[in-house]
DNA sequence: GTGCAAGTTGAAGTCAGGTTGAGGTCAAGG
DNA sequence: CCTTGACCTCAACCTGACTTCAACTTGCAC
C-alpha cells in the first residue's frame, strides 16, 4: 500500500491485457475502484491484477457485467480477499460452464440425428423443436437457447 | 406451387417461430426470397420452412447470419433442396460445434485447476492465460471467446 | 362495401461491451 | 522551465441481430 506500488493505468493495462478504455469503462462500470492523484489520474492498487483476472476468466467463460459486478460485490468489505473467497467466487461458474457444456451436446446429438435423416423437420428435428414448441404453445419462450443465452464475450 | 400453398407473413411467424420482424430481416438480409401480392404483401413457399429451420439450427449452434447466408447460397438454384443438400451443409456445423465442446471442457478443466489452488493467478492460471497471449501480442483479439462469440438464439 | 386485423415501409431504437476522437491536463526527465 | 508522452473527460460511434414506431395500405369476412 506503499504509494510506490501504485500503478498507473497504463501499467495495469500492459500487465492485465485490457486496454485502457476497458478498464476505465469497468470503472465507470463499478467493478473496479481506483485512488487518484491530486492531479486526477488513476493510480490502481496492485489488487486490481487479481479483480481483472477474475473479471477476465469470467468473460471468457460468458458471464455478464452486471453478473461479474455481482460476484466482487459479494467480496468481503474491509479485508483483502483470500484465496477462498476467489474460490467461492468460482466455483458458481463450476455448474454454468456443466450446463453449457451439456446443453452443446445435447444440441451436437441432434445434429447428429439431423445428419442421418438430412430432415430439419419441423415435426421432427431435434435442433429445431425449441422453436416448435414456441410454435405450439404460443408462448415466446425457448428451450435449448436459454441454455445458452447468456451472450459469450461479445466485446473488442 | 399452387397459390393456395403460398403462406402470409403471419403464418409463416406463427409456423416457424420466428416473429414477422424477424422475418423481414432476414429478407432484406438476402437470407430469404419472397413472391408479392399485387399490393404487395409477402408470399411464402412452403419450402421458406425449412430454410427458416435451418436459419433456426444455425442460429442455435451460434453461427452468425452471414455464414448462414453463405451456406443458404450454396443450396442447388433451380431445384428444390434434396435431404442430401441440407445434410451437407448440416455436416459442416458438427465440427464447429465439437470445437465448441472442446474449447468449454478446457475451460472447465482449467476452472478446475483454478478453484483448487484458487490463483487466478497472471502468471499461472489456465483461465487466464489466453488473455495473457493477447497482452504479449499486442492484438485485440481474444482466444477462446472467439468461439463462443457468436451470441446464441437471441430472437423473439 | 365496409370494417378491421394483418400487412407494408423506412427510420430509429435496443443491448452489451466496449472503442474512438477531440480537446485539454499531468508528471517526469533534461 | 519546457517538452513530451501518458493521462483525463465527455460524447459519439461500433457490431449484430433484431425490435419498435408511425403512418399508411391490403385483403378477407360479413
Amino acid at each position: 500500500m506503499d504509494a510506490k506500488d501504485l500503478l498507473t493505468i497504463g501499467e495495469v493495462a500492459h500487465r492485465s491485457g485490457f486496454p485502457p478504455s476497458a478498464l476505465r469503462y469497468y470503472e465507470r462500470e463499478g467493478l473496479l475502484r481506483t485512488a487518484r492523484t491530486s492531479g486526477g489520474q488513476r493510480r490502481y492498487e496492485r489488487s486490481v491484477l487479481r479483480r481483472l483476472a477474475f473479471i477476465r476468466a469470467a468473460r471468457t467463460i460468458g458471464v455478464g457485467l452486471d453478473e461479474v459486478r455481482e460476484g466482487l460485490d459479494q467480496l468481503p468489505d474491509g479485508r483483502t480477499p483470500t484465496k477462498a473467497d476467489w474460490t467461492r467466487l468460482s466455483r458458481s461458474w463450476r455448474g454454468r460452464l456443466d450446463e453449457q457444456i451439456e446443453a452443446l451436446v445435447a444440441l451436437r446429438d441432434g445434429l447428429d440425428s439431423c445428419i442421418g435423416c438430412g430432415c430439419l423437420s419441423l415435426q421432427r428435428c431435434r435442433l429445431y423443436n425449441p422453436a416448435d414448441r414456441v410454435a405450439e404453445s404460443g408462448s415466446g419462450a425457448q428451450l435449448l437457447p436459454r441454455l445458452l443465452r447468456r451472450t459469450p464475450a461479445q466485446g473488442m
